[in-house]
Order: structure tokens, then sequence, then C-alpha cells
DNA sequence: CTGTCCATGTAAGGCGTTACATGATTGT
DNA sequence: ACAATCATGTAACGCCTTACATGGACAG
């Protein structure tokens, strides 16, 4: 459940509204945590009974009103002692590990084509992250905040690395496949 | 939703118990689909009424009875099509690149205690993996199961190669801030 | 005048986890 | 004698997703 404490984490730079923590999300950590608005609105709200926030409301005549969020002493608290905590071993889920596994039941051109396609949406990704990563750099970098902003981009070049080795582990695959030699890395 | 092709897959080489699953599971693709066993029995019982299974109920006095799965026609042409579908992009939730994102939160011993203590399991993890691979390669890769041999491997170096980028990550960033010089790679 | 942005939510359902329940058999 | 293994499930709850609903403001 980190969707509460990147809440928390967002909220303690400054108050928001659902919507520009929706925004928030999108704009850095997407990659590695998408949030739904629906389940930000909901977690909002059981967050502030929990007391971990707190609401104001904001009213605006003929418009909806507007809701901010402001962490609580309680929230500061919990974000504090879950960013200290280590995280429990967690098992990542990866159904294309399910899909190799089970390829021996597949033709060598029907697991090449499948491969291949993911070789492909790998090396797409990569050149988003390339790109992101360079035009991030590129955007002033103010001193002051060297610390902070080194720690997000740490996170992009997470994205980078973990997709470069996938891409080089599928065209490994890829080329023993064609081959027809299957020779194990060691290790 | 690749539960459900997993086991389709495993029943694709022979009929087995619910229990004969979770085994199955266990001994092999674990470490990137676990499987709980209460899961196990409702995706069985929900994969019978849609007809991807059939069921043989044997009957033991004084025992409960057991209930042997096998795979249909139509589970057959599900799997098939699911194996040889590319998977959508998929979004990991990494809840490590969180605490790392706010880490600005913290001070250096906080974070570098944080990492440090990643950076131990992911060891510990590394070091079970290369014994699994090793024991795995000694146990006779019979030459007529080549091929499925060579692609269950790909598994275990995918888990492999994926740790030792994370610990490589993890030492230049614990690097960095220890020496409090924040400069970003560059790709 | 159509679509996108701003801004809020509700409803329904799927996937997964933890905990609980039962009861014979085999190993130490 | 006690624990682990074999073998089946149920119940309840949590997280997340998709789809739906509302309605003003503003840009092309």
């Amino acid at each position: 459940m980190s969707l509460k404490h990147a809440i928390l984490g967002f909220l303690n730079f400054k108050p928001l509204s659902g919507y520009d923590l929706k925004k928030a999300f999108d704009n850095s950590v997407r990659h590695f945590w998408p949030a739904n608005q629906s389940q930000i609105y909901r977690t909002l709200a059981q967050m502030t009974e929990e007391g971990l926030l707190e609401k104001e409301v904001i009213e605006r005549e003929e418009r909806l009103d507007m809701k901010i969020y402001r962490i609580s002493d309680a929230g500061r608290a919990e974000l504090h002692h879950w960013l200290t905590t280590p995280l429990p071993e967690q098992d990542n889920r990866e159904p294309l590990l399910i899909q190799v596994f089970f390829g021996g039941q597949l033709s060598d051109e029907e697991l090449l084509a499948l491969l291949r396609h993911e070789a492909q949406a790998t090396e797409e990704r990569l050149a988003v992250y390339t790109m992101i990563h360079r035009t991030t750099l590129a955007n002033a970098p103010s001193p002051e905040n060297a610390r902070a902003f080194f720690l997000s981009m740490l996170t992009l070049e997470y994205g980078l690395r973990s997709n470069q080795v996938l891409l080089e582990w599928l065209n490994n695959a890829l080329q023993q496949i064609e081959a027809g030699t299957f020779t194990p890395t060691t290790f």
C-alpha cells in the first residue's frame, strides 16, 4: 500500500487537491507507481478519516467545490516511519516470464515472434526514458535541490537500466533460438 | 490474469490436483508468479465452469476425495492463444523507487541505512538464485527436452540479471550519497 | 460548437492475501 | 506423542481497474 505513502510524500511538499495529485503522479512516478483518479479520491477520503490528512473545502460559486488536502502531524510521522522502514520481500509478477516458461509448447516461429515483439516494445520504452532523462537533465537542476533532484534521476536511471537488461536478455534468447543452440549462460 | 494461463500451462503437461498444482508453482515459477493455495482452488473451480478444464473426482474411503483437473480442448486453445499474444504494456509497481523518490525528506544516514538494507537483501536473493541455477544445470538436462529446459533456465537467468542490475544500481547510489557528489549517469 | 481541461466522485468487479477449518497419513 | 504432509476448501477483506456520471470554463 504505497499509494498512501506516495500521497503523503507529495503532500509533504505542499497541499494539493485530488486533481493536482493525479497530475503529480502522472508527471513523476507514473512509471513505477501509476495511480488512477478514482483510487486517489477514495484513498484521500480514507486517509482523512484516519487523521493523516486535513481537508479544506474551498467553495466556489457556480462551480464544484475544490478540496485541498494538507498533511497532518500524524501523516508526517507515518511518512517518515514508512520511508525509513525496509520493505518486506516482495515478488514482482512477470507475465512475460510465464509466457517464456511455457514457450516450449510453441513453435520456433511463434516464440520468435513473441520475443521480437517484446524486444521492440522495450526499445520504444528505452527511447522514451532516454528522452525524458535528457530533457530532465537539461532543465536546470537548481543547486539547492541537488539531492532531491539526484534521487529523482536515480529512479529514472533504474528504469533505463532495467529495460536495457531486459532488451539484452531478449536479444540473447532470440539469438539462441534462431541458432538452435541452447547453451545457458554461466554466472 | 496469468494465473489462469499458468495453470493451463501446467495442466497441458499432465492432469493434476489443486494440491499438485500448488507444488508445481512453488517448484518452478514461484519467483515470478507466486500462487497461493486458496486462489488456486478458487480459480480451478472457475475455470471448470468456463469449460477450460474437466474435473475428475477420485473417491477414496475414509479420506477426502481427490479432484484431478484435466485441460480441455477449449483450454488448450485458450492457452495457445494467450501464449502467442503479446502482453499489454504493464507497469510494475516498485515501492522501493517510491522510497527513493521521496528520500530527499530523509537524512543521509537514514537513506544510507535503507539502501544498504536493500543491497544486502538483493545479495541474499542473488545467492539463492545462483545456487538454484547451478543445481538445476547439474541435474541432468535430458537432451530431448533441451528446448523446454533452455526456456526454464532463461527465466532463472532473468532473475539473476535483474537482481545484479538492482545491486549495481544500489551500490552506485550508495557511493554517490556517501561522497555527496550527485552526478547523474549519462546514457 | 465541439472538444479538452478542470474537478469531483460512485459502482461493480477482478485479483490476491490472510486467516480459518477439517481430517487422515506418514515420519521422528 | 507430536509435527509435518496430504488434500480440500470458505470467508472476509484490500487494492486496483474500468466504466459511468456531472458540469462549468475555455480554446480552436
